[in-house]
DNA sequence: GTGCTTGTTGGCCA
DNA sequence: GTGGCCAACAAGCA
């Protein structure tokens, strides 16, 4: 489920039930591969007894703080969810961290053990956050940046190009494909042939999306939607894309699924025609 | 049983 | 060295 609004709705969600708390206890699975980057040993120690402050995202990954300077980062990997339970309640069976704290429990699931958590004890931000590229929605992402990183990948499918972290943090399969069908950009066309009036599209519309997944999705304040996708309109490509049959909300002509890029793809092959290759 | 799955990494090859 | 592709990771669901 993980993509950069849902990681945000997770934050937002252990935020608001445990800031503040003290950390009363901790329960982990060592033995689990939610825990390769980061031994539970070591987040035993230093987080026990010490109280979360704050918490920020950063594509789809978390950094929850701690006084004292302790850093819980976590990855939500493909199936990974943020939840709180009534204090103390027994972990189920893919619930690799759970954190007591004075008044609540903050559990960390994730079947598929693709995600992770990771610790630092230090002041400063570790190299696993501030590695993590700038924001889309910040002022280093800009329209020369697309355009140069367009220029380099430029055999490669842009449906492949979208999903590459370290140009576009926090895209992932979705929003990648809801991306390219507002753009009206067929998700094979290679990223190295589209026209200057294509990047601007491009451009524009990476924000769009962003900037409004994250409303929709991750809440304008404190109140959170109880079902993670009930904020998106039928406007969007999302609420079509799923199950075989699927109506383009824009053109009411059938949308084609096809793996790109290594992913499962979904367009609008009214709007989303694939080009002769022109490599400029 | 089969064939998928909203992510990332490392290895291989051109 | 760079870019592109693919398998692997693991568990659940239809």
């Amino acid at each position: 489920m993980p993509e950069l609004a849902e990681v945000e709705f997770y934050r937002k969600r252990w935020h608001l039930a445990g800031a503040g708390q003290r950390v009363t206890k901790l329960r982990t699975h060592p033995a689990k591969k939610t825990f390769r980057e980061a031994s539970a040993a070591s987040l035993q120690r230093g987080l026990t007894g010490a109280r979360l402050t704050e918490s920020e995202t950063a594509a789809k990954q978390m950094a929850f703080r701690f006084d004292h300077g302790a850093w819980l980062g976590v990855h939500l990997g493909m199936s990974g969810v943020l939840t709180t339970s009534a204090l103390g309640a027994p972990a189920d069976k893919h619930d690799h961290l759970v954190i007591d704290l004075e008044s609540v429990s903050l559990v960390f699931t994730d079947p598929r053990m693709f995600g992770g958590v990771r610790f630092h004890a230090g002041p400063d931000a570790p190299d696993w956050w501030t590695r993590i590229a700038p924001s889309l929605l910040s002022p280093a992402f800009t329209r020369q940046a697309l355009t140069d990183f367009l220029r380099r990948r430029a055999r490669a499918p842009l449906k492949a190009v979208l999903l590459m972290q370290e140009r576009f943090p926090g895209i992932g399969n979705w929003m990648a494909d809801e991306i390219l069908w507002r753009a009206a950009i067929h998700p094979a066309q290679p990223a190295g042939s589209l026209t200057a009036q294509e990047i601007a599209t491009l451009y524009r519309e990476i924000r769009t999306v962003c900037r409004n997944a994250l409303k929709n999705i991750a809440g304008a304040g404190d109140l959170l939607p109880h079902d993670l996708n009930v904020g998106i309109p039928d406007t969007w490509l999302f609420n079509h894309r799923w199950r075989n049959g699927g109506i383009c909300p824009r053109t009411k002509v059938h949308l084609a699924r096809a793996e790109i890029g290594g992913r499962t793809t979904c367009w609008s092959p009214a709007r989303q025609i694939l080009r002769e290759k022109v490599l400029p």
